[in-house]
DNA sequence: CCGCGATGTATCGGACCGATACATCGCACG
DNA sequence: CGTGCGATGTATCGGTCCGATACATCGCGG
């Protein structure tokens, strides 16, 4: 999962180790929260050496004028390879059982943006298989197993519920809006980011949630 | 947490691993699912040897009349001792960072039928600050970095922002319920609170629950 | 009689986390 | 002027938990 995340975002643009973090943490705040270091450094090593990211140099001028007295220990800037884009291609495209846990299904749809149709339907679909599968247990226990548990665990289960149904119907309204062809967002987008901008949010009169 | 989680079913009635499992998976359905047996085993092991657990004999009556022909590799009924008792006393009554994540707070709090209502009060209000500064985050990102991301990105963060409030809701139900004295349906209070009697008398007798 | 799904115990490698250590830089505050 | 402190930045270590896998028993239907 990391690994796709981590390539994902090289794609967008290069960055070293502590701006991937935050770059993930905004990405992906919904899902998880910030990725720990002990997990990102060790993966950012091992795609380097399966050879589909590579540390770019940074400040490439000026480079001698400081000879590295002591030693110099500067951030690392990584780039994604040619091999390193296939990866990424591949890992998208493809869905085993991981693609539909929590965290799995959030990585995926993150980056939604560079994934075909076919393959959004597919993961969305899937997903809402797993969250239906969740719901009916939670109803099965909640059914029959009701005087078993006590009130707290019993009011848990409640609101795990209706989390499972709520995100169902969110589900099935990306999964109609997918087939419909108008999806929420551009198929091809090739943004890469760098704007700064202080004061913009969104103007006064634009609603949220409407699909025209 | 698996220790925790544990120590709280064993002490309902005494279970082996793949019903500790299964009971697991009744109680905390909402938060996460099934325990991973790479998990169980050497956490039992674990608390066996901490002398938390022991392993019960089963069958203990008509032994002899199947004399163990194949070295009888039979289940393994585990059940809760003293220090046990004590050692999940002292787990669900402090709360560390861990106890206001996803899994640490569903696990609190399917046992709060086991925590005294200081404590109680101490967990949804630390998980519901929790659950504030995530949301905050969230409207962080929609309000200033929007531009900055796709359409996909920006439904994800919508949903989990709506979740936010929702569960910060939800938490405020629960906080208010907690201080006007009446817990959701069974105010099944007295039970563990710090750090006491090292014999604890059986639990009050609330869960009719029998092993065939 | 055989297969097959449920029950049941167990291990192994790997993913990820939390704590920790350490170094640099800009800047606010005395 | 200096000094300390919070942000930035890289890195490792031990531990928790997961997913895959192996293997053995039991009851039941074909």
């Amino acid at each position: 999962m990391l690994e796709l995340a981590i390539l994902g975002l090289l794609q967008e643009s290069p960055m070293h180790g502590y701006e991937l973090r935050k770059e993930l943490a905004a990405k992906l705040g919904a899902i998880r929260a910030a990725i720990s270091y002990g997990s990102l450094y060790p993966t950012l090593r091992r795609l380097q050496a399966a050879g589909w990211i590579t540390e770019a140099a940074e400040t490439p001028a000026t480079a001698e004028e400081v000879p590295a007295l002591t030693s110099r220990r500067g951030r690392v800037v990584y780039k994604i390879t040619a091999e390193g884009k296939e990866r990424f291609a591949q890992l998208i495209g493809q869905a085993g059982p991981e693609t539909y846990d929590d965290t799995g299904f959030g990585v995926h749809f993150a980056f939604f943006a560079r994934t075909d149709q076919a393959t959004r339907l597919r993961i969305l679909e899937g997903r809402r298989r797993k969250i239906e599968e969740r719901r009916e247990g939670l109803r099965d226990v909640l059914g029959r197993a009701a005087e078993r548990l006590d009130a707290y665990t019993l009011e848990l289960q409640r609101h795990g519920l209706d989390a499972c149904e709520r995100e169902v119907r969110w589900l099935e309204e990306l999964i109609a809006n997918e087939r419909s062809g108008r999806a929420p967002t551009v198929p091809r987008a090739g943004t890469v980011g760098g704007r700064r901008d202080t004061d913009s949010p969104p103007p006064p009169g634009e609603s949220r949630k409407e699909r025209p």
